[in-house]
DNA sequence: CATGAATGAGTCTTCATTCAT
DNA sequence: AATGAATGAAGACTCATTCAT
């Protein structure tokens, strides 16, 4: 967390230090970004860095949390729809969302890839957590449709959910990251919301 | 590439970097294993390694791909036989095959987990190209699944490819990283599978 | 000195300041302690520090004097019947009220210790300062003691004073600082004044 | 302990090093010392630093162990006479045989002084394991004495041992690192001696 | 080819001290 | 007087890479 120093600061300034990190370390890759390389991007002196954060990871981590906040308000307006219908129809709305964020500001939205790209023991665990409450999320929302009977039997649920996680916040981050555009992105999602729910096997038919 | 010299050195010396380099990088991750480390582990001078390679990335390239050979070695036999069978099917016995060699080598193994998480340019190429021939392959095959009318229409044939080499590529190598057991992985593998064929949404039933 | 601004402070503030100063440079020697930790620890802001002092020695040498002032205290209702008794007897007394102030005010005892273990300028001259008024004090009660006859003809005084100096103000407080119970150091102190006062040459005797 | 490349240098580079080390040190004091000063005045790049020595403290230990030895060397003559006769004679032997070793090489003899300031935990280490040897060995011989019947009954040899230790390992060399001319130290070193041979309290005489 | 010492650029991190409010 | 942010100098330490033997 961040010192408390960093919080006193002006939004502008806060503001710049932020966008200078994660500019330095989309570019870069987090384990390679040097505090050297930030502070020189937002044109402070060194030392107050250290005035301001621990460490690299002690930024990093606040700057995953600011925009994961800031991704999640892109969909806050979908969450009391959400159990009226299929989840797998509002996964789709919460991707379209997750990508509308990602279009308003694409650095932060592509930060998430270095989320799973550090081996830094502080950011293994910070994705690990992250990744443990939206799994849960998703899986209280698959409940829910097990409940009312939109599930077919016997499906892991839990895979399930894993799955969408990962296709969210990895494999659409990870193409946003190598420069597919948006447009794609969303069929691709289609395609693949569309394999899940019908699944690939031809019935065997009675024609 | 290695120098020629290293191909020059003793079949026992030469395995012994490999396997000194895969310990240490699997320790440490790629972008934070050193060569220092390296030189140490194996035992061999620091000037050696410069005779032998042209940077750490080119030891690592290397190593990713005798380790893929290795593995691939592991499922030659599953091949004839593939275009017999619905390829879901063959693609749980190659993962079996896989996690076979994940029991007789776990180092090896492992290795293919920091393929997704170094940021080098020759890394994220190798990764590239792998990944196109591995989703190549898998596409021809369900493309051969299509053809004897196993496939459902409509199937996004290359998204369902692309999930599966995922799913066996990093997926699985990741939750071994994690260290869960190969059993649990192998149940998850099979509920992968049954999402796919069978689709999640419940059937209007005319019940 | 410190200012004049600390001198207006409550005693409270004082007395607070003072004793984190105490606590962080007997934990970390008064080389490595730093004005920050010891207003972290005091709770202070650091702007305030140099209302108050010129600068960590400025403390420090007020710290010691302070606490030698305390010290002496403890002492002060020997010093009448000094003159009645050999010095060695009264030394032992001496050192024992000295011991009564460090079960008393174990941190501020300790404290002495460093004033041995600084390569500052003002510290050395301090320390001189200290010892000379310190050996010149034991001395005239020693030279009471010549004139009293007590002690053994040829004995050099100044010798005798600056042992008794010595073992008082530097290796006592240095067990005490190596965590030596009281008890022990009592006992060693009696050893020591027995051999100081009788010597150890076994005598020619007239078996 | 110094590392293997350190041995293999030569020895007039190494001995460079350990004198340019003895200088800073002794002019700054050890917790002051900068490596970059060392490496400053001996001339060499501030990497080679860490290809010979694991940190300051490894040279500071190494250097303190080759001034010992050195030390030594000038006193090793008398060892084998040293159980003929009392020790406190032999103690002013061997106290002179180290002063002249002061003569030789003033900044080594020097060294000795930091020692006793220096707060790292190795050097308290070090130090309290030479100090232990030093005692115990002083010890061995004045229980020579004691059985020879030499000793006075009753002396408490171990604070006995102490007390000469201290005084030849850091009294003496305190006092020259104040700069006072080694004739003074040497009668004040008979004076020691004196005391602790006959003690300080007049006899009852029966005159 | 083997060896391992030499080199110095590059980072992190800590702090004393100042200064504006 | 109190406050605490700003600043940058300073030092430790790491390593990739080169080079002489």
């Amino acid at each position: 967390m961040p010192k408390k120093t960093f919080f006193r600061l002006s939004e502008a300034k806060r503001s710049l230090i932020e966008r200078s990190a994660i500019t330095v370390i989309n570019e870069q890759g987090y384990d390679s970004a040097t505090i050297k390389d930030i502070v020189n991007t937002a044109g402070i002196p060194r030392g107050s860095f250290y005035q301001y954060f621990n460490g690299l990871s002690d930024l990093f981590i606040h700057l995953i949390q600011i925009i994961a906040k800031r991704k999640f308000s892109y969909m806050g307006h979908l969450f009391e729809q959400l159990e009226k219908h299929p989840f797998l129809e509002m996964f789709r709305e919460l991707t379209r969302a997750g990508l509308m964020f990602a279009k308003d500001d694409k650095e932060a939205y592509l930060f998430g890839y270095h989320l799973y790209h550090s081996q830094s023991e502080e950011v293994l665990a910070l994705r690990a957590r992250l990744e443990d409450e939206g799994i849960a999320m998703m899986e209280s929302y698959l409940m829910n449709d097990a409940n009312k009977d939109w599930l077919k039997e016997g499906t892991d649920i839990r895979m399930l959910a894993k799955m969408l996680y990962d296709f969210n916040a990895r494999d659409l981050v990870y193409q946003f990251y190598r420069g597919d555009p948006i447009e794609l992105m969303i069929k691709r999602t289609d395609a693949f919301i569309n394999i899940l729910r019908e699944g690939v096997k031809k019935e065997a038919s009675n024609e």
